[in-house]
DNA sequence: TCAAAAGTGTTGACCCTACACCCATGG
DNA sequence: CCATGGGTGTAGGGTCAACACTTTTGA
């Protein structure tokens, strides 16, 4: 015996994805050509329907895998997107999620979206309610960065301190005193700063460092809490 | 000519509501005795599935006024539960939201739910992952309150400082510095202080207060932000 | 008159901000 | 040798936490 809930007509479910990039100075993110109707041809956020077999945060890294190649992607959930018309051609619901990766050579992006990296701050319109999704999407970013650790899921394994303020200024859009800001992340003893020097931004050289996640989670068991 | 996406098997949507209160000395929320399979009869989160012609919030305000008779209530989105399994009957995604409302004696729930108060602390098990949606819920709640001013939400629209400082030691389950707290809540001058005292906890009596959201948002355009 | 809750002030520690100069080095 | 970005120290103001006693009044 098969039992059911009473039927209504059927809701799509949808997972969008804003994914986003810093590269040297700017937060960017992934946008991707809509391939299929309506609106095909438009610059859209890169998303999927949710399958039979998969939860939401399967179906994020489903999509994510596709466009980008890559696997464990830090993603977190926004908000859902469930005005009644908001996809003209059937009822769709939209969980928005937002992923962050590290942009560098090794970054090798699918060819079959289209995907273009645009700054988040001179974006093209978007189909539907996308732009309001990056909206909210950028704003829980910017909620995230300041009070958890996810700056650096966004830099290198291995990355400077001034590298690390441009990332911050640029979420921000705000310049950092970079003493203050050094003093600061530093006090909270969470970075191991390594031998090595980049030389890629001076001729001096900027002392590279790791985050050390494990010495992270100590001090918030200890009660540190963490506010950039 | 109708146009469809492709087909997939049907995903019910469905919203759970964590309804909070606070009675005294207590923070509480309200819970349902379900009223259908599977697992009738069991304690579980009030909730509803989403109807065609709803959004995600007009479902919840739906399933709030059945049961409260309320509207206009203070809610907000927690997160998604969409585990494939979660549900044993149907493939149901369901979106948590939690809602605050003040208890008093005009408060007239309906008698279709059986729905009682139970103190946060001091819960049933509940149906599905219902449990898990709760402590989402809370902490958020405790999130939230601390950096939004939605304590208030809980309170009647009079109410002491002493009052006030009861509810956020219930909420974060900590006792707060009575001195500490009365200076720094009046210093974000958000309050309005009325004439009158409120007897019912004391012989001396306690003077009310009134949130003023028209000059909390003139300070947050000026800069404040609001912690606890 | 006493019990019970409300109300109030001070101090020291810490933290945050603002600010300017020297260092290292590749070109 | 100089232009460029990296690195560092200090002082003042503000904020926060810790702490105890007086006031009011109903019972």
């Amino acid at each position: 015996m098969t039992r059911h809930y009473p039927h209504t007509k059927r809701i799509l479910v949808a997972v969008d994805c804003i994914i986003f990039g810093f590269d040297q100075n700017d937060l960017k993110l992934l946008l991707t050509k809509r391939s299929f109707e309506p609106e095909k041809g438009k610059w859209s956020l890169i998303g999927g329907f949710v399958q039979d077999d998969e939860s939401l945060d399967d179906a994020t890294k489903r999509v994510l895998y596709k466009l980008t190649g890559l696997k464990n992607i830090f993603m977190d959930e926004v908000k859902v997107f469930s005005e009644v018309d908001r996809d003209p051609m059937e009822r769709t619901i939209s969980v928005v999620y937002y992923a962050l990766i590290k942009i560098n050579k090794n970054l090798k992006l699918s060819r079959d979206y289209g995907a273009q990296w645009f700054s988040v701050d001179d974006l093209p319109v978007l189909i539907f309610d996308h732009n309001n999704m990056v909206d909210a999407a950028h704003e829980k970013l910017r909620w995230m960065a300041r009070h958890q650790p996810i700056g650096f899921e966004l830099l290198p394994k291995k990355f400077s301190i001034p590298q690390l303020r441009r990332l911050y200024e640029a979420i921000y859009d705000k310049e950092l005193d970079k003493r203050n800001f050094s003093r600061k992340i530093i006090a909270m003893s969470m970075l191991e700063k390594l031998g090595e020097k980049d030389k890629s931004t001076s001729k001096k050289g900027a002392y590279l460092y790791r985050f050390d996640k494990r010495r992270y989670r100590e001090l918030v068991n200890k009660g540190l809490n963490f506010e950039i």
